[in-house]
DNA sequence: CGAAACATGATTGTTGACACTGTTTTTGCA
DNA sequence: TGCAAAAACAGTGTCAACAATCATGTTTCG
């Protein structure tokens, strides 16, 4: 009920090649996705046809469609005559979001290593100084990569002209792992460590090194992985004193 | 037009936990689903709203929501206020698909070294039994495995016990693979040595030795890809060679 | 004769209303 | 008072009609 109209901020954070949203069902599925994303529809929260599209303007039938394609994209979660929520991710599952990760995005790693052209890990090493900058001016909060981490992700995943692969992570698995950051309020995670990690990964795909590339991702997605579980026990730790207390 | 309204067989082919049909739209999305895997609906061909409205005898709506969910499965290509038409797989796409089983499968099957209980491993072996029998009928022809390798694969995708990974093999492509064999009419694809890769990788899962598994999985998807690419190959030679006399 | 503009037909996008299902509240009875 | 059945409500599923867009074939002008 609280729901801003969020005029035409069709933000999906990229917009490369004009997104083309030609259609009212398009649109609302952006705002949506974003809504969800950013957290502005909270989590588990059940959402209603009628609600939704009195808030957005629009008639239920291009609304249905918008929420067809969040399920499929499984930012939603719906139950046939009963109701649609938002999804809710468990720990459990985003742990085997990050072993997906690492299975596709090191594989995504090889080809790009394998395929990439030089203007293509130009514009990686552009986005590596990008960050930097960004790392530079706040050192010690670190959580500038916010986007930026997923930036570079992202950037080799287009590398490896593989379009199934693309069409995987940036299209389907992209927003469910933008939306465990704003669940898990993952902040500060290892900046510098990844920060260096991404510059290797860089070097081995210049490099033509196919088979290190694929092995640096996959070690790198993988201390990710480890990170968010260690730091999640810990949270649970405490939270455990703290009720004990 | 000449579509059969193919009365209620709902025959998605596995059949497990009821899939509970309880709305047109799912039921129209399986049975466009299947009418698509089995070649009865021609790849590239047009596919129009009104028409399949009036085949399947229902209304537009939960037409478009089964074919929203067609899209998100990638069955079928929509362009807005154009058309829909059924994906036509190029072989490139088909060895990128390739590509991505091998990641996911062979992560699926150390999983499933690390994770399958006794009772499941036993489940596996009743289907290579399966197998066999069949492939000691059929010896010469060597198709024993229409549907069998799949299931074979299905089975240890399960044995993975990661959702998210089934979700994506079993639910996303699974079907898109299904409609290869389809549409380039793979028949005869090497059985008996696929055969014995089968049991060496269920040998290893039952062993236990997770890195066994996913090697050997990795090694059977991948030489299963250049068994498909070594046949086009030659396909596209004769086909030239015939254009040329 | 060719190409651009127009008109026509068909298909898609969108809407509001109706029917059915699941849920909640109320009512009646033990 | 507590529980069960029934009625009221809300929300989803489905439908048919309307509006906007694209493709096709024809006409007209250079």
């Amino acid at each position: 009920m609280s729901l801003p109209i969020s005029s035409y901020s069709d933000a999906s954070p990229h917009e490369m090649a004009t997104p083309e949203v030609r259609t009212l069902a398009e649109r609302v599925f952006h705002q949506l996705q974003d809504a969800i994303v950013r957290g502005e529809l909270a989590p588990g929260s059940k959402i209603t046809e009628p609600g939704l599209s009195k808030t957005y303007g629009i008639s239920r039938g291009p609304l249905r469609e918008a929420m067809r394609r969040l399920e499929a994209h499984r930012l939603i979660e719906r139950v046939p005559h009963v109701g649609a929520r938002v999804v809710k991710l468990s720990m459990k599952e985003l742990l085997e979001l990050f072993d997906l990760r690492e299975a596709l995005e090191s594989m995504a790693a090889r080809l790009a290593a394998e395929h990439m052209s030089p203007a293509e890990i130009q514009g990686l090493r552009d986005v590596l100084a990008l960050h930097e900058g960004q790392a530079d001016l706040k050192r010690g909060e670190a959580y500038y990569q916010r986007e930026g981490d997923l930036d570079f992700h992202y950037c080799i995943v287009q590398g490896s002209h593989n379009k199934m692969l693309m069409n995987l992570l940036c299209d389907d698995l992209y927003y469910l792992v933008r939306l465990y950051r704003t669940q898990f309020s993952a902040s500060g995670t290892r900046p510098q460590r990844a920060f260096v990690e991404h510059h290797r990964i860089v070097d081995a795909i210049e490099a033509g090194d196919a088979e290190l590339a694929e092995l640096l991702m996959r070690r790198h997605v993988s201390a990710s992985r480890a990170n968010v579980a260690d730091r999640y026990a810990a949270a649970l730790e405490q939270s455990a004193s703290i009720s004990q207390s």
